[in-house]
DNA sequence: ATATACCTTGGAGTTAACTCTAAGTCAATA
DNA sequence: TATTGACTTAGAGTTAACTCCAAGGTATAT
C-alpha cells in the first residue's frame, strides 16, 4: 500500500505519516528497490494504535517510548507495562476533566436556554461563577 | 488580589494570568493608581472558569470568543448559547475517543500484566492489531 | 536612602505536533 | 520520449499555548 493510499485511508497526509516514521512513532516501513515505501498490514497496524492514541489525546514522545521497548523485545514486558499503566491514569485524569467541564456547560448551557426564551439572563454571580 | 497570590491561588505563573489578559481570554483585571493589578472575586471567577476549560482541553479560541460575546452584553445569549453547545459537543466526543483508547489499553495491560509473570506474550498480530 | 522583592510592558524564545518547500527520482500515459 | 503525477529526503515554516527577557517602576524593611 502506498503513503497516499494509507493517509487517505486514515484520513491523515503524508507528510504525517513521513513525520510519524521519522520520530520513531512508528516502526521503519519497508521499501521497494526504487525506495518508495510499501505499507503492510503490520504497518498498518501500528498507525491504526498511534492514531488511537493520538485521538485520545497521549502525547508522542509516550508512544516513541512504547515503541522503543517494542523493539528492545521481550526483556521490556514491564517498561511497557508500567507506560501502559501510566498512559491509562493520565486518559482516567482527563475525563474527569472533562467531566467536571461537562457539569458546568450542562448548567450553563441550561440557564442561556432560558435567557433565550425570556431575554434574561437569571442571575449569576455576572456569569463567571459556578 | 496580587498577580503572584493568584498565580499560587491556582497553580499558574504569573506570566500566564498577563497573557491570559493580554489574548482576552478573561476581561481586563482593574488596576491601583500605580498601574498594579488588583484581582477582584469576578476576575477569579473568571479565571476559574478558564481554567476549567483549558483543563478540559478547550481550545483558547472559543474561550476568547466567548468573553467577547460576553463583552457585548444581552443581545448575544443565542451566540454564547451556541458557543457553549459545540463546545459540550466537542468535549463528549473527545469522551468517547478516550474511551476507546480506554479499552484497548485495558486490553493490553491484561496481556502485559501476563507476560510480566509468564515471560511470554500471548500473541497477537504481533501486538500492534485491536 | 538603599536594598530587595515585587510589579509593569513589549517583544522575543520555546515546545509539540505538524505542514510545507526545494530539489530531485521514478512510473505510467499520450 | 516527453510530460504528468506521485514518490523521495532534508530542512524550513507554522500554530497554539505558553514562557522568558530586558528595561524600568513600586513598595517595604532596615
Amino acid at each position: 500500500m502506498t503513503i497516499k493510499e494509507v493517509g487517505e485511508k486514515y484520513g491523515i497526509s503524508s507528510d504525517t505519516l513521513r513525520y510519524y516514521e521519522r520520530i520513531g512513532m512508528i516502526p521503519p516501513v519497508e521499501r521497494t528497490e526504487s525506495g518508495i515505501r510499501n505499507y503492510t498490514e503490520k504497518d498498518l497496524s501500528w498507525i491504526e494504535l498511534v492514531l488511537c492514541m493520538r485521538n485520545a489525546g497521549l502525547p508522542i514522545e509516550a508512544i516513541i517510548e512504547y515503541v522503543k521497548l517494542f523493539k528492545m523485545g521481550d526483556k521490556t514486558f514491564e517498561a511497557r507495562l508500567n507506560l501502559l499503566t501510566e498512559q491509562r491514569e493520565a486518559l482516567i485524569e482527563q475525563k474527569k476533566k472533562i467531566d467536571i467541564m461537562l457539569e458546568r456547560l450542562n448548567y450553563k448551557i441550561a440557564r442561556y436556554e432560558i435567557a433565550v426564551e425570556t431575554g434574561k439572563l437569571t442571575w449569576d454571580a455576572e456569569d463567571c461563577k459556578k
